[in-house]
DNA sequence: AATTTATGTCAGTCTTGTTGACTTTCCAAG
DNA sequence: CTTGGAAAGTCAACAAGACTGACATAAATT
């Protein structure tokens, strides 16, 4: 994947400071766009983004017990557990005994959570699908490509795969 | 939904809600890694990631002013202001009357301020750097292509575009 | 002269993160 | 069977950084 071209800096040319300083900033704000609708559906409840990642990788991962949960989001379980306290008292999420091991809580999103879970989701995958119809198949492959590439090795296997079927 | 059974659905196939849901895990793992790096550095001061924020826009477009710092930041004045106070106190950003109309400020870094700002900006240089060369100057286009797509129109402007000369 | 704009500041609130201490439950190894 | 430790839950205190609202000042505009 070396320099199949020439001396000329043409593939080398997106990587003066520059072009690095622009990605950033690209970063920045498509990241801002992308978590502003959300948000504004969230305004309408007692929740925050705390919330709506939970919900979102409650969805992806049924049965997820909350160790694994800290894992993925990264936060003490302090902080994870206030936000599950309130998903589960307003009956959004159900947290069941494990059943081989009866330490462990295993989560679900009850109707109403996937009720509102589909309300949030619904909004960026539209955004997102845009995105990716005007940019098409090759760039968002691409896109998909560098993301993978910048996150910390580690966290790439929380990113689910899709099922082969 | 049931795209992957046209024919030539290869251009739609990466629409699935599962493949859309996979991209908005994509950018929050890669988001989260980004900010990771200037995070940590940012330990060892007073400061967190607004007064990163405000470093990095007044190093890229130096003697902006403060409404059009906030026009870029998206948050209210007040919370700005703590954050400029702070560095200007601290002598990382100089703030300036303006020579045509006295009420606005012109924001500059001084050299510590550079130096905070190089410091910063390199880790994330580095990583996107890398994230960049391993995928490929295709891919990278793709990246750059659905995130100012994904980003509010509005915000593009802001996206301060390589200087030809 | 009156109004608008740009900036600054004070006060109070909210979300979401942190640390630290402690308890309960329960699996598994001694 | 006992016990050590892991998983989970809880309480309290605190901090960063966002918010709203009110108000102040200086300077430009009308």
């Amino acid at each position: 994947m070396q320099d199949r071209l020439q001396p000329g800096g043409e593939n080398l040319l997106f990587l003066t400071d520059d072009q690095l300083l622009q990605g950033i900033e690209l970063l920045f704000f498509a990241y801002r766009g992308f978590i502003s609708d959300p948000d504004r559906i969230l305004e309408n409840y007692t929740y925050g983004r705390a919330h709506h990642r939970a919900i979102h990788f409650i969805h992806r991962r049924p049965g997820t017990t909350v160790n694994a949960l800290l894992d993925i989001l990264g936060v003490t379980k302090q902080s994870l557990n206030r936000v599950l306290r309130q998903l589960i008292d307003d009956g959004l999420v159900e947290s069941k005994v494990g059943v081989r091991d009866r330490r462990e809580r295993h989560l679900h999103l009850t109707p109403a959570g996937q009720a509102l879970e589909s309300d949030l989701s619904s909004t960026q995958r539209k955004r997102l699908r845009a995105a990716y119809k005007e940019a098409g198949p090759d760039a968002v492959h691409g896109f998909r490509q560098v993301l993978e590439n910048i996150m910390d090795p580690s966290m790439r296997q929380h990113v689910k795969k899709l099922v082969k079927d």
